[in-house]
RNA sequence: GGGGGAAUGUCCCGAGCGGCAAAGGGGGCGGACUGUAAAUCCGCUGGCUAAGCCUUCGCAGGUUCGAGUCCUGCUUCCCCCA
């Protein structure tokens, strides 16, 4: 951004932490954000059962909000998932029917209540389903409205829009509609709630400069946009999707202890930007994180790992993966809490094949890749390699308490729990 | 409505004279080197009761000893003309 100097909480800790990749008008916001006022909103699309890293971005700047004093407003984009956003796809969306919105709405919300405080004093947050208004709005009336502020002209010009064209390929109707949802949700959130502000992503600019250009239109106050960069790794991958897939939020997708381990595995450049993004350390402290060197900066991934998963699971569930991971990789002693499948005593004694062992802990998909990866000398019983792929599990490979470490690579660890 | 083109290994892109478990990428996984990093190099990347068997090239039939490949019909998508 730049070399605007905020005066409010809000807006020098976003800068100096990297949130900003874009802001409408940085003084007239700071000059409601200095006093408190500044209410802003982020829209969540329910796709998913859960969100997943990508937005965690977004949750944070709502976190940063609500606590420099300001409003904070999660919208679950209930109507307008009904609709499909078009912006970053090159392919229509596909459409969910009701009953699965309605799911992920549940799940998504569940993140939330981490990240903010919800109540019904002015400074808690809410949340709010678009759904609310859009299902029930009157064809004639939108059109009379709201339809005669948009020129057909400029939206066809807006990058969502002109890439489809550009490549002919197929823009339907219905999500060329999609922006005037989202313009107007602005509009409602402002007559409603007094919302000024809207953030989100940077593929989000365009939409949310048309709810702004159209609050003025309709006579609503000065509404204000901010969006935060696209976070990619430093290699330039998206964030958040990995080996194992996406990085969920919810704990039943993705486990305190995948979540540890997917921040630990951070690189190396991008410890202090992540730092910063996703913990709520103080800068002092992030500062001499980052000026660890070389093997050091390991400690750095320590921090940032417990510290995210902290935000989100909490304290407890993240030190417990810290101290798994600890005893996992420094000491390569058992630690109870990695996953653990239960096998029963009689399918042992009836000889149990590793093969079907290591499918069985869900570590490899299938006996054929368990005996490709045993001919690269991938598995690992009780941290020995295995070589035999005809062997099978006996009782001595339990230790006193019935369980036997089954292991992929460096970092894939599951137990088997004899029962 | 008329004419033309496309669909391939269930991650993606993409070659494929009638003998094909099917070239090559990307991605991913494993190994070496390291620091649970990056970069680099090597290997692997349909399933199984595994020197064998089974299932794959949009769907359904047909020709053939043998079909991803040829023929017929169908579905979906794209382009051009109206």
């Amino acid at each position: 951004m730049t070399d605007f100097t905020p005066r409010s909480d809000f807006l020098s800790v976003l800068q100096e932490r990297g949130f900003i990749h874009q802001c409408s008008d940085m003084a007239g916001l700071d000059a409601l954000a200095v006093k408190g006022e500044a209410i802003g909103y982020i829209g969540f699309d329910c796709t998913a059962p859960s969100l997943h890293v990508g937005s965690l971005v977004q949750i944070m700047m709502l976190h940063w909000l609500q606590q420099t004093g300001n409003k904070a407003i999660a919208l679950m984009g209930g109507g307008t998932t009904m609709v499909g956003d078009p912006s970053g796809r090159d392919e229509t969306r596909r459409i969910l029917t009701v009953e699965d919105i309605q799911s992920n709405k549940r799940g998504i919300f569940s993140v939330f209540s981490r990240f903010l405080n919800f109540g019904d004093g002015p400074r808690d947050a809410i949340t709010i389903d678009n759904a609310e208004w859009l299902t029930t709005l009157n064809w004639i009336e939108m059109l009379r409205d709201v339809g005669r502020h948009f020129s057909v002209n400029r939206m066809l010009s807006m990058d969502s829009v002109r890439m489809r064209l550009e490549r002919d390929q197929e823009m339907s109707f219905i999500e060329f509609n999609y922006m005037i949802l989202q313009a107007y949700d602005f509009t409602v959130l402002a007559r409603r709630l007094g919302c000024n502000l809207q953030m989100g992503g940077s593929d989000q600019w365009g939409n949310i400069v048309n709810g702004i250009d159209l609050g003025r239109r309709m006579g609503t106050h000065q509404l204000y946009a901010v969006t935060t960069p696209l976070i990619t790794t430093a290699s330039g991958a998206k964030m958040g999707k990995t080996a194992a897939g996406a990085i969920w939020l919810n704990a039943d997708q993705m486990p305190p202890y995948g979540y540890w381990q997917f921040w630990r595995n951070t690189e190396d450049a991008d410890v202090a930007r992540f730092l910063k993004l996703f913990t709520t350390l103080p800068m002092g402290e992030i500062a001499r994180l980052a000026a660890l060197q070389g093997a050091e900066i390991n400690a750095a991934k320590i921090t940032l790992a417990t510290e995210a998963t902290a935000l989100l699971h909490g304290r407890e569930a993240a030190e417990a993966a810290a101290e798994t991971a600890r005893k996992t990789f420094e000491e390569g002693t058992l630690a109870s809490d990695l996953p653990t499948i239960e096998v029963s005593g009689a399918e042992i004694a009836a000889g149990l094949g590793l093969l079907s062992a290591f499918v069985k802990a869900g570590i490899v998909p299938s006996t054929g890749e368990a005996r490709r990866q045993i001919k690269s000398g991938g598995l690992r019983l009780n941290d020995a390699i295995v070589s035999d792929e005809r062997a099978a599990l006996v009782a001595g490979d339990f230790n006193a308490d019935g369980i036997a470490k089954l292991s992929m690579g460096k970092k894939k660890h599951v137990l088997l729990k004899r029962v």
